[in-house]
DNA sequence: ACTTTTGAATAAAGTACAGTATTCTAATAT
DNA sequence: ATATTAGAATACTGTACTTTATTCAAAAGT
């Protein structure tokens, strides 16, 4: 699937190529010096410094230099360039306005990226899908996608994910008095005593909740 | 892969001028053979087909092309590159396996790009932080971050951000018998009659909310 | 027989170059 | 005076070419 939407960048289209035989012209024009009279050549366009394309005119509106990448990537990474490279796009807040009629500009925060806002450690990390609403209350509702990082320790509070007997569950952690437990924030579901450690892998800390509207 | 199968003749032009002074001495020495005999040549590393460098040891594994990229953008796209493109992350899911205990494929759901996910338009979507809890029913609690779409039309009983006397707001909108109201979700809250509807900017309709916990 | 040395073969990498596209102005035409 | 045209200047673009790096096996050494 092809999702560029806004294509920024100009193409150009190619013309032909009727205008740009400067050599040959002027060849011409030398070599029919002998028949035509020394005064037929037109002189048009003088010579003069400061003719020329101007600088910044080109695709990308910049200068360009080549690099090698590896053509499997070479799709993806025009694409990539197509769309203005990695796109934090514009944050706004809801805050009070210092006054009103409020510019836009009054409720910029800056701007954002997802995936620097989201996933920390991109090795670490993984989402998970959640099914039943066994954790409402925190905010979690089915179908909702879960950012998980595993490099975040596992400590009580923490909602996190686990295996618990080949079933993967999504639920707070609480370690108390030596007992641990996996406990939903729903009134409708009980809570998880974990007798034996080994039967529950935890799989990582919960650190976003993302829900669709 | 490779259509020309004819080696070309490998044609190498004395071009290099550093080493002009000590290249010539060499090759007046060695050619002027009077001096080396003719046998002195060692014989090493037999002319074979078959020897050199295999392909695919560069540095990215396969062919590579050059490309010209903004140099803007160069830093940047080689930092792309370098860590493999754009990094679909896994996505799991707590449905019930099949059996168990349960290995992690049983639940994988395949690769999800949170910006493939959460921004279809990427021209006309941005950020809004949440302030306030008037929407709290609705999952949206402060400080979230609310992705918003501007090329979505504003639908009856659509979540949206509306500007309303200059003042940013999250709230549902109604389109009821002919009067537009914005309606919290929060019984501490009171719906929003808009009297005149110049007085309100719809900035666009949020599509997903994402939460920290 | 085994190890080391060596150069050819070949791919990778970077860059220079030739060809193309575009703009500006002087010369010409109206 | 105004509009049009032609040509020079110069930037953009893709790729061919040079240079560099690497591997393999034959030859030499042990």
């Amino acid at each position: 699937m092809k999702p560029s939407s806004s294509p920024p960048i100009p193409l150009k289209l190619a013309t032909s190529d009727a205008t740009s035989d400067a050599t040959s012209a002027t060849k011409s024009a030398t070599k029919s010096a002998g028949t035509t009279p020394p005064s037929a050549p037109s002189k048009r366009g003088g010579a003069r410094p400061g003719a020329g394309r101007p600088a910044g005119q080109g695709r990308y509106g910049e200068a360009t230099k080549p690099v090698r990448l590896p053509v499997s990537m070479i799709d993806e990474i025009m694409d990539y360039v197509a769309t203005g490279g990695r796109q934090p796009l514009p944050l706004f807040s809801c805050a009070v306005a210092a006054g009103f009629p409020s510019p836009a500009d009054d409720h910029l925060e800056g701007s954002l990226d997802l995936n620097d806002y989201l996933v920390k450690h991109p090795a670490a990390t993984f989402f998970v899908r959640v099914s039943g609403d066994s954790m409402i209350n925190a905010g979690i509702h089915e179908d909702d996608i879960l950012v998980v990082d595993r490099s975040i320790e596992a400590r009580h509070g923490k909602i996190i994910i686990a295996a618990v007997d080949g079933q993967l569950t999504v639920k707070r952690l609480h370690h108390k008095s030596g007992k641990t437990m996996l406990m939903p924030e729903n009134d409708r579901y009980e809570p998880i005593t974990i007798s034996d450690e080994a039967s529950m892998v935890i799989w990582g800390v919960v650190t976003n909740v993302i829900h669709s509207v």
